[in-house]
DNA sequence: ATGAAAATATCGACGCCTAAAATATCAAAA
DNA sequence: TTTTGATATTTTAGGCGTCGATATTTTCAT
């Protein structure tokens, strides 16, 4: 059994690397995964449709809440700031597929909503974007990607502890 | 049983939401997810080192080849284009952390590398983002974690084969 | 050797993103 | 009421990130 060989980490120089805590890793990868995807997205949105993700990514939570939502609202979903908001929705609003309404119950909100050729806009694109992501997983069985759903959400109820957020 | 009596989705005014594809809504959570832990890391290496995500990742990638590293290759490890590996460089070089060295091999290209002080400040501060990662996880145990390791695995190398970026 | 094509890095313009401060409104207590 | 504190949004300053253009050097087929 020779043992005793490995390099010993000379005192001062210090031992090489690789030696991350296996949950590193794990982040690593799936920081990788996700930017992979992401960049993938942002590219062919850009390519296809002319659109950045963050507008589409307003869009797309508009278009689940019909009667509109408020900035601050919007900014919890999308994880940004709301100064961020601000800025998306000012160009989505020069583009004419956005609007700012008053809130008929509090002067100082808006509702923001989106104009009929913001939703028609948008679902043409929801569909090319559904197909990306579809493709995108499309290596992984049914049961993989159960899984996967599953162990997601164990991640996010453990990472919700820590940092507050809901 | 008084069904019946659902909306009924007009012909024209359209069904609501919640209609996505499952892949979809994995895709969705495990955005949620990165997203969630990314801007808890942002923060905390804000508040307690005064440092941007970006530059502690940069570091990072060095710290795992001494040897130094070109421009194009920290492009690559980072995922982010060439132009952006410029300036977070030079920001990092105006602070003392890092140098660029001529490539002996190429004169097109540096070699960019850790200073001795920047190698002390980033073991300091990964130290303690371990921690943070780890906590992030805690909720989940050892069977989770190595689960959703092999699924991501799985999952780069579906995405992988579209993207095709290795 | 030469000239075309590819590789390496920087720059400029523009949009996303954050943190912190400013503005305006609301709600509730003194 | 008027103050106080909380909420909703915008603004500002600065860093990150992309794309496309440029300059330099290398590579490789002629």
């Amino acid at each position: 059994m020779s043992k005793k060989s490995v390099p010993a980490a000379s005192d001062t120089e210090t031992r090489a690397t690789s030696e991350h805590a296996p949950d590193l890793r794990l982040w690593l990868r799936m920081l990788a995964c996700t930017n992979l995807i992401e960049n993938h997205v942002r590219s062919r949105l850009r390519a296809e449709f002319d659109i950045t993700l963050p507008r589409f990514d307003l869009m797309s939570q508009l278009e689940r809440s019909p009667q509109g939502l408020k900035m601050g609202e919007l900014s919890k979903r999308m994880m940004v700031t709301g100064g961020n908001v601000t800025g998306i929705t000012d160009q989505l609003v020069g583009e004419g597929l956005v609007v700012r309404e008053d809130s008929p119950k509090d002067r100082r909100a808006y509702l923001v909503k989106l104009t009929p050729e913001g939703r028609r806009s948008f679902r043409k694109m929801a569909d090319s974007h559904e197909k990306w992501i579809l493709e995108l997983f499309s290596g992984m069985d049914e049961g993989q990607r159960g899984q996967l759903y599953g162990l997601l959400a164990a991640l996010k109820t453990s990472a919700s502890r820590v940092t507050g957020k809901k």
